[in-house]
DNA sequence: TTGATTTTTGCAACCATGTTGCAAAAATAG
DNA sequence: CTATTTTTGCAACATGGTTGCAAAAATCAA
């Protein structure tokens, strides 16, 4: 985690974004690659790391990093949505894995939706797709992925 | 809509409701194909129906019909949840169309998600995936569907 | 480094919505 | 039609989104 501090905030700068103790621990929380979590789990790392973090602040920091790009929601299911750390991805919706096991969410660019899948006549403007499922990781017996929650 | 009724009736009663008048309109508002709303609209439209409607009672009644699978919740994005009438579909997630025009949400069951559209080692267990565009109907300059809002 | 300026934080406060308990009203069964 | 069960509407509390404002922190310039 040490050996991130400058990478993440020459981020937040390059952003154009001061750097702050909540927002470097915020995206330091999500930069672990499948690193995805709801407000309320970023608000109890938070507290681990910070001490108690003000809700509004913490609001106001996800809403600021996402106006600046920096992280995603991504609604999982109608009662969860998670945040993540934007890649460099072009298109804002883009496929992601969620392994039930592991809890990571993974991108998963190479999937693909396209109009020859749908019936005639349909558009298709932007998509967004969650599979749930068990990585590759997870999946081989012998050498299991530690879960990241717990 | 008046010549509904009775179907609306048996659905409530085959899945062991009662009927009450809140329950008929909430049903009759998600009957046609295609519609789907979100709580609020719902309320909206129950108040033209009813007069005001509790707040209590309809979230009451959603989760209920919910719980009987009479409705499903889908997850437009992080903070939209649409409520759309459940179909004899087996699988509670399945592919939807969005269409941006008319605002009508179309099942999609002929787009299916595989394991073989992802790298080796990915097992799926579900997958939920919105596309959204312009329907086919809309998508017919001639004879514009007309949009269920407004 | 220090002091001035700008930004951020923490708090009070408000609103919308989720959730429960309870008595009154409505639906169902006989 | 009446008795019983279910549902509704209301009060009340919890939680999370949102704003304004003064104190604290970060940045900038000398």
């Amino acid at each position: 985690m040490v050996a991130k501090i400058n990478e993440i905030t020459s981020l937040l700068k390059d952003k154009g974004l001061n750097v702050t103790e909540i927002r470097r621990q915020l995206v330091a929380l999500l930069w672990t690659p499948g690193s995805a979590l709801t407000q309320k789990e970023i608000e109890e790392a938070l507290e681990q790391e910070l001490g108690s973090v003000d809700r509004v602040t913490l609001y106001r920091n996800l809403r600021l990093l996402m106006e600046k790009q920096v992280i995603h929601q991504i609604p999982m299911d109608a009662q969860t949505v998670k945040y993540k750390l934007a890649g460099a991805h072009k298109k804002v919706d883009h496929p992601h894995f969620h392994c039930s096991h592991c809890d990571k969410l993974l991108c998963m660019p190479q999937v693909k939706i396209e109009e020859n899948m749908l019936p005639g006549g349909f558009v298709i403007q932007s998509s967004h797709l969650i599979i749930e499922g068990v990585c590759d990781l997870c999946n081989i017996p012998q050498k299991p992925e530690e879960p990241l929650k717990d």
